[in-house]
DNA sequence: TTGGAATGTCAACAAGGCTGACATAAACTT
DNA sequence: AAGTTTATGTCAGCCTTGTTGACATTCCAA
């Protein structure tokens, strides 16, 4: 907790934010936000008439390409048997390319196509256009604050993962 | 990457939260975050056989008591068939009750019952209790900054409706 | 070399989105 | 008063994306 005599901490500001109301609020900003978060790529999808599920396979094959279902897996938080039918989709589409392993061959390594990343920017490109728009809008400060708050509410384990991804930068 | 000369409005520095990278970071800081902040209540509601569409529901009543399907959907942004098939189970398991309106008879009030009511506050405790855990993690100015970008990332639309609700503590 | 662990595939089911069609009742318009 | 619009509910059927169970393949270690 926080001292009381901190000047810039004191009891009712520390505290301010921290009622049931303000904890309300945080909790359907999350909720609205993250409709207009996927709502520009979802567009595309459809056009496509894929889902949010190929979304997340795409993006995350394209941060590490190389990567084995297992590990996508973990990442992704659903079963194999989900992640392996949006899998086959995109394989059968042409968009993923799935390579025996050489050293393990029971493992897959999981890499775009040329036509998989190109569908894979053309999404990131519209996600990243919102985001960027509301990080401007918000400035640097609030941008610092609103990755601090996410990070802070995810589970210890994603979070690990998640900072893996950010410092390997894959 | 950093301008050596003028180290706090750096071209570098002011631009440095809208690359590619920091834009994917936050991507995927939404996606793990999303994923804590509905894990909680996702476990309680498995023990009911309720779903997410059932707790955004009684969140809604909750906050909004009285209100009509049509207000509802409005918020919830799906099909009067997807909710209904919601709230029809909701009623029948007592936890709501749908009253005809008496100015409008066409419309339906709805409203949470006792036992909806203790459930609804199950599952907002448990997802409050992540959120304040996060926001004392992070502190009041990164709670600010949070609160700053979900809401520049929301459709205009629904920032209304936020706002709206936010204001009148509804 | 054999049994277990890791990995991936196939089949079937459920939740919760969606559309379309239709019924009802009330309110509004002309 | 008649016709139109609005609000709501329901039925049927489809799709995506979760789930479990069963099973095949591959690797590794006892």
């Amino acid at each position: 907790m926080e001292s009381v005599l901190s000047p810039h901490h004191d009891k009712g500001q520390a505290l301010l934010y921290l009622t049931d109301e303000q904890l309300r609020q945080g909790i359907e900003a999350m909720f609205f936000a993250y409709r207009g978060f996927t709502a520009d790529p979802d567009r595309i999808l459809e056009q496509f008439s894929y889902g949010r599920a190929h979304h997340r396979a795409l993006h995350f094959i394209n941060g590490a390409p190389g990567t084995t279902v297992n590990n996508l897996l973990n990442i992704l938080g659903v079963t194999k048997q989900s992640l392996n039918r949006v899998l086959r989709s995109l394989i059968e589409d042409g968009l993923v390319e799935s390579h025996v392993g050489k050293k393990d061959r029971r493992k897959r390594h999981l890499f775009l196509t040329p036509e998989g990343s190109k569908l894979e920017q053309k999404l990131s490109n519209a996600q990243r256009l919102r985001m960027r728009s509301a990080f401007r809008a918000a400035g640097p400060e609030a941008v610092a604050g609103f990755r601090t708050v996410l990070e802070a509410m995810m589970d210890p384990k994603m979070l690990n993962t998640y900072i893996n991804m950010r410092d390997t930068g894959s």
